[in-house]
DNA sequence: GTGATTTATTGACGGCAGTCAAGAAATAGA
DNA sequence: TCTATTTCTTGACTGCCGTCAATAAATCAC
């Protein structure tokens, strides 16, 4: 695995303001009041991270959560053995480390930068403020963790249940979902192979190997960490996705 | 898998009371205040469900939620292949269905009871009346979001990472600390073992095996549907659970 | 740009665990 | 109680996929 900056540097950036922020509408914030939000805007601090910085570190004393203003923050689990899981990659106006706000206050992943990224940092007492105020703000938060829990429910059945050529097209599938596609209609993010086989939950060569076989049954299109999902129908039916 | 009997017979019980209720303490109600146990109470409706009787279907419309006030009730998804993989078992004091209240309103999950256990179903709109007016009933509830959700994750980890010996390891470990044990220090809970295989994500003749090699290591005890645990420190390092 | 490090790829190999099948034991239903 | 059904157990077989190893390609750091 690549090197990681252990840090966040202080860089923080001025020239962000919650209350016309671009991702608004996509983000948890969106139930807030006017005012709510020029007071949430006074109290974060903005981030520029570079690629493989990390953000937060599994089991480290939550102080906050974090926004994604811009940028894709990769959320992973770390076992005895060293190897890592990733649970979700979040992109621009999602929320993380918020589960570091409930239970025993400490983050239960590791979030890393995995490309330059601009992420806020909101102190908790200003989040446990909001719950208690915003009955909206606190439903949302809830929905969240609600499908975050239906996220991870699927993923373990499917981890179970299914082959790794039913995983990956499922991740596959997810992740151009989740990401969209470029000018190009490759899947809009940038992932090593490690990446991919850990987020399908496979080793690294397995990833290759079937990427491979679908490329040369023009299933996927593959251009340098780019790919392109030539037949999504195939895909389904190879995810087992539904009936 | 058992025959399952489909619809709640009606049969409610009139002599439980949520302000005396044995599991209080036990459960998320805790939090609430004499009037609202009250009220609790008032809109409540206690079920005698038996063996196999399903409370309520993966995808059925969610009215509300049940809390379990004795027995235990197997909570699984069903694949598109009709497998079955299970999610968690709830026993008393403990609140099943409550992510049908979120997202898009239905239950992700069925609920069946797996021995003769009585069953509280709360409508909706008494929890929704909860939420908004009691801030620790909703940070109760979040907090059991949160905790699901770690368990979810963990398993998918698990499930993932680890082979089927650490997995039925993690399982009976698992299983011993929710259930507790009985007067023979036996697992206090009957199951299948194609129950015990769908909890620990593998084939029941895999679950059949590895349990009757360590029985023959003595780290467990089999008698009949019982199961003591014998060598927990061999357990826990089979399961890889710390290092 | 250049060397060092990381990442991707390919092949060979082996074992874990799933599937199928068939019989025994246990349980449920009448 | 007796029969039907379910559950458990065991054996045989197979193949998926993880591991190891070695090289190529790409990327990073300076």
């Amino acid at each position: 695995m690549a090197k990681l900056a252990q840090y966040i540097l202080k860089k923080p950036v001025k020239d962000i303001d919650c209350t016309t922020c671009q991702n608004l509408a996509l983000s948890s914030f969106c139930t807030l009041k006017k005012d709510e939000l020029s007071n949430l805007n006074h109290h974060k601090v903005t981030h520029r991270v570079k690629k493989n910085q990390i953000i937060f570190h599994e089991g480290d004393a939550a102080k906050g959560l974090h926004c994604v203003h811009q940028g894709k923050i990769k959320l992973y689990k770390t076992l005895n053995d060293g190897t890592a899981q990733i649970l979700r990659i979040a992109k621009d106006g999602e929320l993380i480390g918020y589960r570091g706000l409930l239970g025993d206050g400490r983050y239960i992943a590791t979030g890393v930068a995995i490309e330059e990224s601009v992420v806020c940092f909101i102190p908790k007492e200003r989040i446990f403020e909001l719950i208690h105020n915003n009955i909206k703000f606190t439903m949302e938060l809830m929905s969240r963790f609600a499908e975050d829990l239906s996220m991870a429910e699927n993923k373990s059945v499917s981890f179970v249940q299914k082959d790794t050529r039913a995983r990956l097209a499922e991740a596959l599938l997810l992740l151009e979902k989740s990401f969209g596609i470029n000018a190009n209609g490759q899947i809009n993010i940038v992932l090593t192979r490690e990446d991919i086989a850990s987020i399908a939950g496979m080793a690294t060569e397995t990833a290759v190997r079937v990427l491979k076989e679908w490329e040369e049954e023009h299933i996927v299109l593959l251009e340098k960490k780019f790919i392109k999902i030539n037949n999504a129908n195939k895909l389904y039916s190879l995810a087992k996705l539904e009936d």
